[in-house]
DNA sequence: TATTATTGTCTCAACGTGAAACAATAGATT
DNA sequence: AATCTATTGTTTCACGTTGAGACAATAATA
């Protein structure tokens, strides 16, 4: 496979999305971890010279992860001289078996818009790009150096989604279409990072009429069986 | 004077800055209002080769208010084609009597990185750049058409300051150093669009520990003198 | 039938906010 | 000097929200 040619692509402007999913009581992102260098990164791209930015982040999701249909969001947009270290996407090219020019545009400067996906951590098909080993969930407290800001960039989404969860609703897209309270209540712990009062939860999310409660879900286990909730779609 | 060379700043990357000031009453912005064409457009401009993106920013703003500590924040990024519209830049060039080439890089398209500011009204003093008649003040309510996506750029501005106002205490970058409570209720009444409760409004400042209180304000009005208040700096 | 574990609901106290009353006071009026 | 007017600072009360805990309901097991 050759080097891509710049002309597709707008120079100097890549994205980078932190996709954020759930399961086992944990929050987790996708990480990609490039050939031989041993590197993790989040996963990124650049625009084409026609396209939206949004839409080149969602092709970008949708050949990592199979989604179309995804929740994101634009949280900030880093553009810091710190960030431009030309020998680390040349490390990345020559461990991938290419002759790098020393003008080839991925080594410029790049302004990198962030986004942060929420999405049902069962749904995805995971598919490395032809730069990667693989692709894979991380605990998003235990995660491993990142290359340039990358480190700063995923803080920066955990803490704009702290901020979001409340004011936009937005945990349920971190789970199937139907649910428990606890399971729900568990993904906002997991995102804000502290445990909530049961009782108080529940009473809140009741109340702001945004569940429908659909049947019990009998798990085997002696003891009341909870019930099923799914987002309002109005 | 000659046209800028694309050799000093970094091409397809511009940022635009809403600045907001508070004078009469009134939430204002600045415009500049480019020559002949009679078109008014956001403050912006280019990133330097080597400078940080935020710098660049303070740059223009110094550039334009003289101040240089400046509250400012980013808050969304602009990567639409429909923003590409080369003819409009080309125009304004050409109405400033350059001859414009082609594939001037200025008529190519640009992400804009938005940044809001807060300042006080009064420390400003104003100067247009090159290309421009005037920059000055207009009431956020009865703004002129603006080019591009200008319009929607203020707006998101107004959406996010709105959102940011309570969570981040901001509303003081908008007054002098020490104000009535009365001013300051005014600047949380022009932001929010809405009439704010007296009692309620000073008994939640008051209650938050971040004022502090000082001398009286004797206006020679008949009836009891306000106190005056700070932001307290610590 | 009793037990266990968990879920759903209710109660009460503490706190924050809207609405209104009340108290204080700088200057004008008498 | 006493009174009046307009505005500011404080207090009170009603109401809604939330933390903390009690209580009721129930699915499977002993």
């Amino acid at each position: 496979m050759p080097l891509p040619d710049l002309i597709q692509y707008i120079p100097h402007i890549a994205y980078d999305s932190v996709v954020f999913g759930f399961s086992k009581g944990k929050l987790k992102i996708l990480l990609m971890e490039y050939h031989d260098t041993g590197w993790h990164a989040l996963p990124g791209g650049f625009v084409e010279r026609t396209e939206n930015l949004e839409d080149a982040v969602k092709r970008g999701l949708f050949e990592r992860t199979g989604l179309h249909e995804i929740y994101l969001e634009q949280f900030h947009t880093f553009g810091d001289m710190a960030r431009f270290q030309p020998e680390v996407m040349k490390t990345i090219l020559e461990a991938n078996g290419h002759a790098v020019p020393d003008n080839y545009w991925m080594l410029d400067r790049f302004f990198s818009i962030a986004y942060y996906a929420l999405i049902d951590h069962e749904k995805v098909t995971l598919t490395p790009d032809s730069l990667s080993d693989s692709i894979a969930w991380y605990d998003i407290e235990h995660l491993p150096d990142l290359i340039l800001d990358h480190g700063k960039i995923v803080q920066k989404a955990l803490q704009t989604l702290r901020e979001n969860l409340d004011r936009k609703l937005i945990g349920g897209n971190l789970l199937p279409e139907r649910f428990t309270m606890n399971e729900l209540q568990a993904v906002y712990e997991a995102i804000m990072g502290e445990k909530l009062r049961r009782t108080s939860f529940q009473r809140k999310m009741l109340s702001m009429d945004i569940l429908d409660r659909h049947e019990k879900l009998f798990t085997g286990k002696s003891h009341k069986a909870p019930y099923l909730y799914s987002f309002k779609t109005s």
